[in-house]
DNA sequence: TTCCTTTTGTTGAATTTTCAACATACTTTA
DNA sequence: TAAAGTATGTTGAAAATTCAACAAAAGGAA
């Protein structure tokens, strides 16, 4: 576990614990790694999550497939950050999305009734960690009102440029990567690759900015 | 307070706390109640939630409006619902929504930070109540899910089926009242309110619902 | 390198939405 | 009750999306 601690010292759910303290909770929780390569996947959706997730290298995506086979994609999970915790803490029967690893990746998995149910050795950071577990998942709901925000443009071109802004705010550069080929931006736009890919064109066209496959720049 | 006792009885945040003990910690928690008329906004967008909302009566609608005046309503909260807590517990600077009462409602308010932190007097309860909440922010979690899996549809219809589906079901009958009206309801799928309408009355012609104002059947 | 597969870009036709304008029905209040 | 205001339904034209098919480019494997 202690080539993890790196990672997991920027992981929300562990902020405000101490590093010496973290590899022992780690036992208490009964933590343990898997890994999963590319395109494979981590949750499926359906069935049941018990546990927390923790993306310790790689990425993954959270995705819904409907009765017509049209793909969503609700998100990109990066390295340190956390998922399927809502659905362990709302114990949902049936999860309605599942998580695919989008490159090969590691995933710490942690039993979500250990976090929520204090252990018997009564860990000192207990309470901090039930805490961080909260502050995450009111984080959760921001970023959905913020995809909400995204989605809710009727255009294809605006829906696009409010997730590129919104990408350029967050690494606080108008240069910037996304964790989405094409196809995969449409259907995190909820819209058309073609169409998608047209109007990306046209922008380039405008001067409005330039891209190479997954990198942008907004003029 | 007392009055509210009935509701507050079945609302999430108080769930697994007896009534003898919800008025003491009422006061505990430094619960204040107002009364905001129909159209009156609750919360402003911009503005910073420090406290958890609970309609008691009426109800409230969640909504967002952006640069070019298109408004999304995000959802509507009953009474005996929770709402603003995401931001509270996030701590968010502006939050990114208002909240407005669609009927006359009263409200009652509760500073998260009476929440979140063990009070003086130490209620035996506190652990019930911030595992309520916790639980709450996880079915927001849920809940955005589904609303997004509704308007990934592309086209009005199966917007407005998937979610006719999802209040009967919610139901429990093929009969139901929605908490929209017919603008509202555009606004919540993200689609032109009278391409909505001609969609209804086209429903409505091919036998598949019937419906009047904000009752809905489907057949 | 070459072949094969996947991804991305391009185009035009069909479908659907949006927009604007108006008619009708319903509510509220003076 | 009448008048005014609000909500809903209807329509056609304009705009945008979706869909399908294909070309070009990039990436991976042998």
């Amino acid at each position: 576990m202690k080539k993890y601690l790196k990672i997991l010292k920027n992981c929300a759910l562990f902020e405000n614990i101490a590093e010496e303290h973290l590899l022992r909770m780690l036992t208490c929780l009964g933590a343990k790694v898997e890994f999963f390569d590319k395109k494979y996947t981590i949750i499926a959706e359906g069935s049941r999550a018990n546990f927390v997730g923790i993306v310790l290298s790689g990425s993954a995506h959270v995705l819904q497939v409907d009765y017509y086979g049209n793909r969503s994609i609700l998100g990109s999970i990066e390295s340190g950050q956390v998922f399927a915790e809502a659905f362990a803490c709302a114990e949902t029967e049936h999860i309605p999305v599942s998580v695919v690893a989008s490159e090969p990746c590691e995933v710490m998995l942690i039993d979500c009734g250990h976090i929520l149910h204090t252990c018997q050795n009564n860990c000192g950071f207990h309470g901090q960690l039930i805490y961080n577990l909260m502050k995450d998942l009111a984080k959760k709901t921001v970023m959905f009102h913020q995809r909400i925000e995204i989605t809710s443009k009727r255009t294809t071109r605006e829906r696009l440029m409010a997730y590129l802004m919104f990408c350029a705010k967050r690494a606080g550069s108008e240069s910037f990567d996304i964790p989405f080929d094409r196809q995969e931006l449409a259907d995190y736009l909820e819209v058309d690759r073609s169409g998608l890919s047209a109007e990306i064109s046209k922008l380039r066209a405008e001067g409005v900015l330039e891209s190479n496959k997954k990198h942008f720049k907004l003029l």
